[in-house]
DNA sequence: AGTTTCATATGG
DNA sequence: CTCGCCATATGAAACT
């Protein structure tokens, strides 16, 4: 019979033991050992294509990766035990194993370990059986037996299991990428990145000395203020010097300098341009996180509340502009990116079946109909009433612009107006597969006494500004939860399909991943392959998830060079 | 000296 | 009184 499921566990020397297991997660038969992890998962991933369940994707399978060996599907125990705590309303429980287990067995419930560090060498330790504040003697294979069954009870307990179980399969599948990605890296020229800088910065200066560019642009600033020396990099210093001349800043924001009419003013904003680089995508970043021609950042699946990844290191999430030009295809291969366009405003008309929206969104340009329907033409009114109804936005023309997005699109906006009132009233909300927000936090956690706060005498109501604030978190969580529920259906759905693309050897690789947007590289005669299969993948996402919906979910796909094209 | 917060930038 | 969501990363400033 095919094996549906393996759980598996790593030994300490190197070796793994198996237990194969049906659907439900009841095992069959007994334990395998296994010297070898790699041979062992190579083996059976080849032959059944199984299921795997493992503790933590991302610390396991960058080990397989490393040997040649690449699995099809997971299940997490570590992800899927943060979605079902948050669901449960337990969220910021610790979720690792030893934790699930310990709830399982009424044992007292360890803390998580801390996240290994990017240069941490896996030793005996961390590889080994027994866990800070488990009880040893506990096999952490029958642990992640046990805790995997429990685990699909529990999925199949809360409402809209269908939904849950592709959540849970999505976010595994998700660390699988995010392993894979961490594995291939972003093509990355160092040399054209360093020539770059260079243009833009003049060249490297020993000892962290600050490049000819940037002090040839302070001195000059100095001057045009009056003073001898300043640091333009620091705020108290620039407000002071202004105000020396005359003219007094709430801040030293680059939209409030934009206002003042002084001749410093622009030199300073091109400092401030030329600064970030050098500090934050500078030639100590480049050593840092660049080797052999990848970009390796490490990426951290279900980091952020939202269902969006988060980095630990790196930046990758956030990638200026100005350096893309460094990001280029090897010889012979090009980069597919693809990205959402307009996906929240998609997604809204998806999750609350407001098929005028939908329908709005059916030419391409969603925000371009808007206008044309509710707006007299005016796209920009458009967007930023759209974007409004989003984030809560109430300053400005904004309520007058959602008011009348109600009349035309009334169950889009009283979707988003009735996740804010749960909010509000400190209820808890979930993407529309149930990735469930964070309970609204205890106020006040140190220091000084929120003003808005009368009391902390055990009401566990908001004071209003709060309330306010949580009923904006909530609202936009429901759309930008979706949103990377789609997205991690999408990125499966593409990981997956690219297997098939190319020559053994040559295959595609996913390498970036940003929140609505992916990028490939590929063999240049395999892109055409690539484009369609991208496409395919978001149409298929948006059924996966949201069924059957008229939404459509465009992508904007360049196939380039140098990922500075692509936009 | 080491740690935390603030200000400012980047990305979606 | 103010009122736009989610993040990461850096250096300066403030704090212990």
């Amino acid at each position: 019979m095919v094996a549906v499921r393996v759980a598996v566990v790593p030994t300490p020397a190197g070796g793994a033991r198996l237990r194969v297991l049906a659907e439900d997660g009841r095992p069959i038969g007994g334990a395998q050992v296994h010297a070898d992890l790699v041979e062992a998962v190579g083996v059976l991933e080849r032959a059944e294509a199984p299921r795997w369940v493992m503790a933590n994707t991302m610390e396991l399978y960058p080990r397989l990766l490393a040997a040649g060996v690449t699995v099809t599907r997971c299940h997490d125990v570590e992800l899927a035990e943060a979605l079902l705590l948050g669901y449960a309303g337990r969220w910021g429980e610790p979720r690792g194993l030893p934790a699930a287990w310990a709830r399982l067995t009424g044992a007292p419930v360890p803390p998580d370990r801390p996240p290994r560090s990017r240069d941490h060498q896996p030793t005996l330790f961390d590889a080994g059986q027994s866990t800070p504040g488990t009880p040893s003697g506990d096999d952490p294979l029958d642990m992640l037996v046990a805790v995997h069954q429990a685990q699909r009870e529990r999925m199949d307990a809360i409402d809209r299991p269908d939904r849950f179980h592709l959540l849970v399969a999505a976010e595994s599948a998700g660390a699988l990428a995010a392993a894979e990605m961490g594995h291939a890296g972003m093509p990355w020229r160092a040399d054209v990145h360093s020539a770059l800088l260079t243009e833009l910065l003049g060249p490297r200066q020993a000892h962290g000395l600050p490049p000819r560019r940037l002090g040839e642009l302070s001195e000059r600033i100095a001057a045009a203020l009056g003073d001898h020396r300043l640091h333009p990099d620091s705020p108290a210093e620039v407000v002071r010097a202004f105000a020396r001349a005359g003219i007094r800043l709430p801040s030293t924001r680059s939209w409030v300098l934009k206002e003042i009419d002084h001749p410093a003013v622009p030199l300073l904003l091109e400092y401030k341009e030329l600064y970030r680089i050098y500090t934050a995508h500078g030639w100590s970043w480049l050593a840092s996180w660049v080797r052999d021609g990848r970009f390796r950042p490490e990426y951290v699946p279900g980091g952020v509340v939202s269902g969006r990844w988060a980095t630990r290191g790196g930046g990758a999430l956030q990638i200026p502009k100005a350096v893309r030009r460094a990001a280029i295809a090897d010889p012979g291969w090009v980069l597919v990116v693809a990205d959402a366009g307009q996906l929240e405003p998609r997604v809204l008309a998806a999750l609350s079946g407001d098929d005028r929206l939908a329908l709005a969104g059916g030419g391409g340009d969603l925000y371009r109909t808007l206008a044309d329907e509710v707006f007299g033409g005016d796209r920009k009114r458009a967007k930023i009433g759209m974007l409004a109804a989003l984030y809560g936005q109430t300053s400005g023309e904004a309520s007058t612009l959602v008011a009348a997005l109600r009349r035309q699109f009334p169950r889009a906006v009283e979707y988003v107006e009735r996740a804010a009132r749960i909010g509000e009233s400190g209820g808890l909300v979930r993407s529309w597969l149930g990735r469930t927000c964070p309970p609204a936090t205890a106020p006040a956690v140190s220091g000084e006494p929120d003003p808005d706060e009368d009391g902390e005498s055990g009401d566990l109501s908001l004071s209003p500004g709060r309330a306010r604030a949580r009923g904006r978190f909530t609202r936009n969580f429901v759309v930008q939860a979706s949103a990377a529920d789609w997205a991690l259906a999408l990125l499966a759905t593409l990981r997956t399909g690219l297997t098939g693309i190319g020559a053994p050897g040559d295959r595609p690789e996913l390498v970036f991943f940003q929140h609505d947007e992916v990028m490939v590289h590929c063999r240049s005669e395999d892109a055409p392959e690539v484009v369609a299969l991208v496409e395919r993948s978001a149409a298929s996402a948006g059924r996966i998830v949201f069924g059957d919906t008229p939404v459509r979910f465009p992508l904007d796909v360049a196939t380039v060079d140098c990922y500075a094209d692509a936009k």
